[in-house]
DNA sequence: GCCAACGTTGGC
DNA sequence: GCCAACGTTGGC
């Protein structure tokens, strides 16, 4: 199967790309929308391509990006009565959450700021630049991969 | 801090 | 199964 490719948002004083430098492997856990989950559980694979996103904290930018170390398996968290994310409806033996693990691979240079992706006509299509989209995990088409690498790679 | 967009919940 | 109310996301 070829290597695909996604985007997953963090909150940069949740989660930053620093800290993903810091623990080489992340347990992408925490995912509480079903759409998301769908996407963890059945689709992403090891070896594919991760734009790690920072929302919700200025700069809004795409940061670096990781790479797909284990693909979709439950999200222990949810059965956790002490995590953030507990979901007693959620259990070992019935997983409603999923999670897949991944590392970082490479830190751009250069951030790319959301707002230079809205002015790129080929990026149009992003989900990320979709109206009222909220989807903290969400795909990425090669080309649009591409993109923003090639962006992120250039100094200055 | 505001609020539009969206997903989820729960009464009926 | 509808839909109003509510909570959350996340850009602005």
């Amino acid at each position: 199967m070829p290597r695909r490719y996604w985007l997953f948002k963090s909150e940069p004083n949740a989660y930053s790309y620093d800290d993903l430098l810091r623990d080489g492997v992340a347990e992408w856990d925490g995912v509480r929308n079903f759409q998301a989950r769908n996407t963890l559980r059945d689709d992403i694979q090891e070896g594919d391509g991760v734009l790690f996103y920072h929302s919700n904290e200025k700069p809004l930018s795409v940061i670096g990006t990781a790479i797909v170390v284990r693909s979709g398996y439950p999200d222990h968290t949810a059965w956790d009565p002490g995590s953030d994310h507990s979901d007693p409806k959620s259990t070992p033996d019935n997983p409603t959450w999923y999670m897949v693990d991944i590392k970082a691979e490479y830190r751009f240079p250069t951030p790319v700021p959301l707002e230079q992706l809205k002015t790129m006509p080929e990026l149009a299509e992003m989900v990320l630049l979709q109206k009222g989209s909220r989807l903290s995990v969400q795909p990425v088409t090669e080309l649009e991969w591409n993109a923003v690498v090639a962006l992120g790679k250039q100094s200055g």
